[in-house]
DNA sequence: ATATTGATTAGAGCGTACTCTAAGTCAAGT
DNA sequence: ACTTGACTTAGAGTACGCTCTAATCAATAT
């Protein structure tokens, strides 16, 4: 069980992204007498795989979602899948813009590469 | 020469992006004794190239910083070139992140349809 | 006992990239 | 003459995702 500070460190994001993640019902961590948040094995595994989806350009609103169907219960899985087939094929889309991006600067960078040379 | 409209109308984008860009020093198109904006071939051209490198997450200062250098002239080619260079490696990175997320969404999908039809 | 450290809250502020509003000009068509 | 539509400006507003502030509390270290 950790605290804010130290799943902030674990994950290298910080301990004002947790609490924003909390109130955007991201992450729901236990609570200490005290009211200090804990996170549990569960909350990190979740939180890696909440980072993994953010690195694609997946919005927050997409996330929580995702989370508020994860809350519900096993009767929600076909939704999430669809959730997630959806995002994949984002990440398919991304990946060719990128891809075409990736040739045109290679051809562009050519081109400079002359003309300096020339 | 294509007025305001028809020139965002041609790349997608708003008449109030456009001025934007103009603001930000990205694009500056001729003007018509009237004051109204005119794009030229040319004009649409580097459009075109903005909104590739816009596509593959090159923020508008760094376009703007590449603007600058090729309005100077010829003599600022090596600076592009390095700077072309640059965003090329940050699509790579770009690249890797979506493959692995691609497949970690891969693999959680077939676990998901496992699941459901268990 | 005091100081430091790390936590709490509500709510304000920030950076990016637009996106829109208000108030107006101007040319062309009926 | 009037309307329509596209244009102009400065500047305000929006959405997203944080990021920070202020005031406070509680446990530990000296």
């Amino acid at each position: 069980m950790l605290t804010i500070g130290e799943t902030a460190e674990l994950l290298g994001i910080s301990a004002h992204t947790l609490r924003y993640y909390e109130k955007e019902q991201i992450v729901v961590p236990h609570r200490e007498p005290g009211g200090d948040r804990r996170y549990d094995e569960s909350h990190i595994g979740w939180l890696k795989f909440v980072i993994k989806l953010k690195e694609t350009q997946m919005p927050i609103a997409a996330i929580r979602k995702y989370a508020a169907l994860a809350a519900e219960g096993d009767h929600t899985s076909e939704d999430r899948l669809n959730l997630l087939a959806e995002h994949k094929r984002s990440i398919r889309a991304q990946l060719e813009t990128l891809q075409a991006a990736d040739e045109m600067l290679e051809r562009k960078i050519a081109g400079y590469r002359t003309f300096i040379h020339s």
